[in-house]
DNA sequence: GGAACAGCCTGACGCAGCGTCAGGGTCAAG
DNA sequence: CTTGACCCTGACGCTGCGTCAGGCTGTTCC
């Protein structure tokens, strides 16, 4: 197929084919002796791929890696893209539902505060850290269980589980400016009950998925961050702390 | 409220909000004396606007233009955004229900056409025509009803809607090329059968909504295009063809 | 009261993902 | 062999910000 042909069925314009040419992200798997691309039916699975991929937010260059990955085979491809399609639904349909409230509200008279109006925005970016988040915790039932028991939380109990968080964030401040070793007693006891907090508000969290938590609190400058925040070398600490307690339980 | 205090509440970066005052987009309606943007509530509501539209897919110019409109009341936002929020559910869900298909497919060993594989993705442009085509027809019950009806259709009966749409085209180019006036009765006949397959297809066009219709033949391009296409001239005929069926009907 | 640090300001440059010419070959139909 | 539709490769432009740089402001803590 020509890139008129293709670009026609697709609904993109040629620019576009030409640009993810140009890229790299699609090349056609042939070319006339006139310099004329040809699209052979694996190339059209791709642009297929790409699409819903790029419908779905995600830059092209990630576009990319994730398709050339040679891990990932095409149903692994469709469960994810159906996974985020259905993100994306409930997100739609929370801010159908917002806007709804909104006109409740008015037809009532009454006015909504700036927090109830802007609550479906903050922090999604969709295909950013959910992206990431799926790409370390997959298909795992962990993440499934978080997104369900997470989406039916109120705003008192995110106020409840920031301040348990905050609470056992200081309990390890205090054990480590105390001297007490990361791999004390003391120290993996708060990592103990930092694990059974997970479990109880997210997912069931085993000792062993707590202890690749705790490799991520060094890797991601996210987690490094809020607990660096708290107390230089915190994050080291906690790690160390959460590990030692998953070798101890183990 | 400071820049960052209203970034932080609506999930969105300083850079933005500088951006928006910069474009003129969203200007803070006060400074401190030291240059401070000062934003005030109503700032606050005009925001979720416009990132409601934001989300929707508009370019930031166009919501400036829609959200100062005088004649749009914060009603009327609200009714355009609940309607465009669900028809992206219905996207959506057709798009989730392709991916369904297709795993099933996959699992059955059974390929798909690359017809039905780009089904879902072929001429959406969901903000763009959409926009357009709402902001003239607005939330009237013509819209409504044409996009119910047509969601039904069948690929075969897109077949038989453009053959008919052909020929009444034809019959068109005929009648001018043999002469006959555009408010000739031969003209206004062919007039009067589009109105009815447009009826019979879409939505119950009145005489008076058609000659709406028969003014934008002239005035918007891609309809221009359409009828230039088959005659030069043609799109001028129908329209005042269009206009006198109308008249005479009326 | 001053030092430190977070937060604000205004440029200015950069980048992704194409749209849109410009200038020039190609190919099927008549 | 011409015409018109389609293809090619640059190359520049545009939107919607991200990301410094360089410099004021405002609060807090000693």
């Amino acid at each position: 197929m020509n890139v008129g042909e293709v670009a026609a069925l697709a609904g993109v314009t040629v620019r576009t084919l030409h640009h993810y040419d140009r890229i790299g992200l699609l090349s056609p798997s042939g070319r006339t002796s006139s310099g004329y691309r040809q699209y052979a039916p694996a190339d059209l699975d791709r642009l297929h791929q790409v699409l819903l991929y790029r419908e779905l937010g995600f830059p092209l260059e990630e576009v990319a890696t994730l398709l050339d990955d040679p891990a990932a085979d095409p149903e692994a491809h469709l469960r994810r893209q159906h996974r985020l399609l259905r993100d994306r639904l409930d997100r739609t349909s929370a801010m159908v539902a917002a806007v709804e409230k909104e006109m409740e509200a008015r037809s009532m008279g009454i006015a909504l505060t700036p927090e109830e109006r802007f609550e479906v925005f903050g922090e999604h970016d969709p295909a950013q850290y959910d992206a990431e988040v799926e790409e370390r915790w997959g298909d795992t039932d962990a993440y499934a269980e978080s997104k369900r028991k997470t989406a039916a939380y109120s705003k008192e109990d995110w106020v409840r589980i920031k301040a348990e968080q905050e609470e056992i964030g200081t309990r390890f401040v205090r054990a480590m400016q105390s001297g007490a070793a990361a791999e004390s007693a003391e120290a993996m006891d708060v990592a103990e009950a930092h694990r059974q907090s997970i479990s109880r508000w997210f997912y069931a969290c085993s000792p062993e998925m707590h202890a690749g938590l705790g490799r991520m609190y060094v890797e991601d400058e996210r987690f490094t961050a809020t607990y660096e925040a708290m107390a230089p070398g915190l994050a080291q600490y906690v790690s160390t702390a959460v590990q030692a307690n998953a070798a101890r339980q183990g």
